[in-house]
Order: structure tokens, then sequence, then C-alpha cells
DNA sequence: ATTTTGACGGCAC
DNA sequence: CGTGCCGCCAAAA
């Protein structure tokens, strides 16, 4: 691991509840648009389960990883659904009301510096 | 050291 | 709107 992957989870940490960031958007963020692929490599291998909020962190189109193969719903859309991510469908999430990206505040106009324990607790 | 692949993004068709 | 291909960078084999 570099210190890009240790940025990528700086980042993805800081995203709000309820709201959703983009591989592209956090490769940008840390200053690699181009690593956007890394960053999704990032998470699934690079980190361990459960560290971050990577359920937050989806394509550019609002889909999520982990989509239905079966045309169910995912967990990762149920749960963020939870945090109140208006949902498109089965696989899209709103990207237009949640759309959040790094170095921002959220739409309540509170720091993104949130405690995620207490959030995750919620439903865990 | 070289080849292959990947939780991507954008553009072309 | 769905599918294909390329570009980019790094890790794993």
């Amino acid at each position: 691991m570099g210190a890009f992957n240790d940025k990528v989870y700086e980042v993805v940490w800081q995203i709000p509840a309820g709201y959703v960031a983009t591989y592209g958007d956090i490769a940008r963020a840390i200053g690699q648009p181009r690593k956007a692929l890394f960053v999704g490599y990032a998470m699934h291998s690079s980190t361990e389960p459960g560290a971050i909020p990577c359920h937050r962190v989806v394509y550019k189109d609002g889909h999520f990883y982990g989509r239905d193969e079966d045309g169910s719903p995912s967990a990762q859309l149920i749960m963020l659904q939870q945090e109140g991510v208006p949902p498109l469908d089965d696989n899209h999430v709103d990207l237009d009301a949640c759309h959040w990206t790094p170095g921002t505040l959220d739409a309540e106009g509170r720091p993104t510096d949130i405690d995620w324990a207490a959030e995750m607790g919620e439903f865990a």
C-alpha cells in the first residue's frame, strides 16, 4: 500500500451519511484523477472489511458496486436508503440529490467530520 | 523484469 | 440507452 491508498481512506471516511461520492471525484480530490480505478481497487483489497463506508462510494452513474445480479436490490442500496439516499432504481441512487464531494460540507451545513460510529450503530 | 488484470471514466458506435 | 474500446496506474502472478 502507498500514500495513495491512505488518502483514499481519508476521503471516503469523510463522506457524510446520506451522501455519496464517485470514484472519480475521490481520485480527483487526492490529486490523481486517473487513478479512479485504483480508488476502488483500494477498498476491495487494500482496506479491511468495514473499515470504511465503501457503500457510499458509487460510480459516476450513481450505480454502486455489488449491484444486483438477479434483479434484487443490493444490501448496499438498502443501507444507503437508510441514510437518506433517494434511490432511482434497484441499482442507482440519485446523485443529483446526494452527490457529495470531498472538501465540502454536507447539505446541513455541518462539517464532514462526523462520528460515524454513532451513525453506523443505528443499523448495525 | 514482463504480462495480465482491475469495485473506473470518458468517448465512440 | 446499452455495448465496446482505450487510456491510466499499480499490484499481483
